[in-house]
DNA sequence: AAGTAGATGTTCT
DNA sequence: GAACATCTACTTA
């Protein structure tokens, strides 16, 4: 049976925490599905907003592991990550697309959309499906409107990764996480 | 199928 | 001012 996830499942580095989350399901108020594309981002790496160190905007990756970050992306987009790493070291993982399991009609109000393969294939899209805002900024994850499950370890998960879409600094590094073969990515590995 | 422009607000230099 | 962890609509082929 599908296990909730605690905190400590968060405490490992950003990049295993964001393998070991493919599969699993994600729901905010009870609309979502399963997790099939991350991507890892770190204190050290140049691409990640808690680089700089900590501002007012990325505290909560500086905060307890098992939290929720979120952004506001070019004006326009909520994106989720969940915090993860020891506590004080900043280091998140985005989720960028899920395969849509639960309230299917929600998200399609919330998107305009009929197809599923785009209602959550990509972060933004995420960010409009599960209705995603600030009001979820440093929220824990194991506590309403969220709800984390552990993948079915009763079947093997084949995860791919690759390098990270959308930036500039530290391109090479391969730490978008993938579902094998799934049709919900936001795009191809 | 692939490329480009436009939207829009916060953060960074 | 420019950049930005993006998406959509519209063009061209």
């Amino acid at each position: 049976m599908l296990r909730p996830l605690r905190h400590k499942d968060f405490a490992a580095d950003a990049p295993s925490v964001a393998r070991a989350l493919i599969g699993a399901t994600l729901l905010v108020d009870g609309v979502g599905g399963l997790i099939v594309e991350v991507e890892a981002y770190d204190e050290d790496d140049p691409a990640s907003h808690c680089h700089p160190g900590r501002t007012p905007r990325n505290q909560a990756m500086f905060g307890p592991p098992g939290h929720a970050y979120v952004y506001f992306n070019y004006g326009l987009h909520w994106c989720l990550n969940f915090v993860c790493g020891p506590e004080g070291h900043g280091s998140g993982v985005l989720i960028r697309a899920l395969q849509p399991t639960h309230g299917l009609e929600r998200m399609r109000e919330r998107r305009g959309l009929d197809d599923e393969r785009l209602l959550c294939a990509g972060p933004g899209r995420v960010g409009q499906a599960l209705g995603i805002t600030k009001a979820l900024y440093g929220l824990p994850l194991d506590q309403p409107p969220f709800k984390v499950l552990a993948p079915n370890r009763r079947q093997p998960i084949d995860v791919v990764c690759g390098p990270r879409i959308g930036i500039r600094r530290a391109v090479d590094t391969p730490w978008r996480f993938g579902l094998a073969g799934s049709r919900y990515l936001s795009r191809r590995f």
